[in-house]
DNA sequence: ATGCTTAGTGGCACAATGTCAATATTGTAA
DNA sequence: TTACAATATTGACATTGTGCCACTAAGCAT
């Protein structure tokens, strides 16, 4: 008879987690500090635990919990990776997720004393990866901008209240190129998605006027 | 100790295979003949089975060649679905596979003995459906219309060589509601998706010219 | 020939977008 | 105080894409 393992595939969720520093946009690494792959760097990730997790989002958002002391306010799910050969500890199920953390909160990393963390340039990690988080990492920053080629605008990844020139940064380092000030404020003038406030920042030059997301946004349906 | 069954999930991969059948979009579904929820309308789909599966498409594919004696063009992840409730058998992941079958090889169903199967209107299936497939179904459509929707052809649900107004007719299916000819042939004049051909369809009324795919063609990257 | 049916094109208005420039409002340096 | 630098915001114009509707073209049936 077949020995578990080859009946049951492993599972496991990782996290791409986004967050915008400096106008660029970077993705939370994690230097695994245990077998396999140890000290390799690698998306934030763990194995399914089914008496705890109600799901797979769960289970990715109980990962992050430990990496992250604030709520996330985008987590979905990219796509699943499988096969017998990505894990050397047999065939599995990585279930991929994508997570955006607000630019002003990238202070609410919980640093662990094991693993060191590092926010790399999405676009270039600068790192061999474990596994095939390489190709991962690809496709959630893929699907990220494709979403915002399409016009989705990504607010989870601003503070609440935010300016049209932080709206547009943030949106060019997602692209990686930069967009036509004019084209861009146009578009969002009656957007549904943003609701201007009364208020502006002071302090740079001219003030900037400030919005949110309107009640009930969420990045995509 | 905990048991094995809740220690690892099953693995089902389920598939959505739409054909357009009287310019009528159109989902396969059949009947089970096997607990749990037997005798209910279900999405074609089977257990994964690490020790014949390369991944979970490659389970997919696996699972539609009991039912399809063709190779199916088209055959892509759409998204899991996954908790301790779905299945009574216990917690559970579904991946959920998005399949196209040409309009000219409807006849390529292999029709079984114990399970009865069903070419069902996908906007309508009409039968309530196992497990959580009827949410599976709803979307794999939405998915599958979104992208229509966003301009990509569904060249594989039509026969090799075929007219623009099969082509239209084919859209219209997915979404749902009438196109503008004009507009819509204006759009595929220089779609680097077709290739003209030099043959025509004689016999109906006036005669139309034939298209094809391009070579290299995919429904999305 | 006449009329019916399907294939394919043309014209026009309007909306969305790319491009570049102009104006507006602040802080700061002379 | 005034000129200037920096950033925010708006405007003008060309181009492109698309909805809408009508028209022409080519076959068949009578």
């Amino acid at each position: 008879m077949a020995s578990f393992k080859t009946l049951y595939p492993i599972v496991v969720v990782d996290i791409a987690l986004f967050t915008v520093i400096d106008d660029s946009l970077r993705v939370l690494l994690v230097q695994r500090s245990q077998e396999p792959e140890r000290r390799r760097w690698a998306l934030p990730g763990g194995m399914l635990k089914p008496e705890l997790d109600a799901s797979l989002v769960a289970a990715a958002r109980r990962v992050l919990q430990r990496k992250v002391s604030v709520d996330i306010p985008h987590l979905e799910e990219v796509c699943t990776f499988s096969g017998p050969d990505r894990d050397p500890r047999g065939w599995s199920i990585g279930a991929l997720f994508c997570a955006l953390l607000p630019r002003d909160q990238v202070n609410a990393l919980v640093r662990d004393k094991v693993e060191a963390v590092e926010w790399a340039d999405a676009a270039k990690p600068g790192h061999r990866m474990a596994f095939d988080h390489e190709v991962q990492l690809q496709t959630a920053l893929t699907q990220l901008r494709a979403r915002v080629e399409a016009k989705a605008l990504p607010l989870h990844l601003l503070p609440e209240r935010f300016t049209l020139t932080q709206l547009q940064r943030t949106c060019e380092a997602i692209l990686g190129h930069p967009l036509d000030k004019s084209a861009f404020r146009r578009r969002l003038k009656d957007s549904p998605d943003l609701a201007e406030l009364d208020e502006f920042v002071r302090g740079a030059q001219r003030p900037a006027q400030l919005y949110r997301a309107r009640e009930g946004f969420r990045f995509m349906h």
